[in-house]
DNA sequence: TGTCAATATAGACACATGTCGAAGAATGAG
DNA sequence: CTCATTCTTCGACATGTGTCTATATTGACA
């Protein structure tokens, strides 16, 4: 169910959203990324990971920045990271996740108006 | 609290969500936005009415593509309103749709990736 | 090996959300 | 003025989601 959402993005033919209508299937695996980033924490969870020096993060250098206990965290990192908006590596005790630019230049293009309109 | 959702796209100062960590504030504005962009039947409702010829559609038009009931289209319409993606008016007995693409170009330009990267 | 620090997972719970059928409001036709 | 049509609103219900605490896992290090 959850592979790795970020191919329906990339497999989408759709060059805009606006250009001719979206299939049933091509609309759920949509919906998973944009309920991914449809949550005020992982939204802000995903701006500081980008924001980071080098574009990645432990999740140490996270969880300070919330209200919600770290758990919370870890749980909105895996929606993030099964969404295929960010990936994780572990580096000794830590685990540093990074945002995947290739995401983002997908959902970009995709809400971005077509011009023949 | 939903007055016009749109306004907090176009308030936020972010060029791009990974140029610098959102606010508290902006995040919750924007995971509005995606929330209502977060749901299959809201998906293609978004991109058949941006396909429709005038880009604009009436909701009886709309309606039999799903398979969902009259009144819950009707729901979707609304989320879709209160999030700034779509504008309505009445003409005679059908209220007509259509999208923002303002409202759209603010999202997309808010997902590219910054160029500095 | 044993302990500590950093994350993840599990289970539970309150609240949000998508859906429906029924009923209400607006418009135009006759 | 009534009626049919189009759409919205209301109230209810099942399911999904965000959060917590408690517990497990993983790796470093003494």
């Amino acid at each position: 169910m959850s592979k790795n959402e970020l191919l329906v993005v990339q497999e989408a033919c759709h060059t805009a959203l606006v250009a001719e209508p979206l299939s049933e299937i091509e609309s759920e695996g949509l919906a998973h990324v944009f309920k991914a980033l449809a949550d005020p924490v992982r939204l802000r969870l995903f701006s500081l990971i980008a924001s980071f020096d080098g574009g990645e993060s432990c999740v140490c250098d996270l969880t300070p920045h919330f209200d919600v206990s770290q758990p919370t965290i870890s749980h909105h990192l895996k929606v993030l990271r099964e969404a295929g908006l960010v990936d994780s590596d572990r580096r000794a005790t830590w685990i540093y996740y990074r945002v995947r630019p290739a995401a983002l230049a997908q959902l970009s293009s995709l809400l971005a108006p077509a011009a023949t309109r």
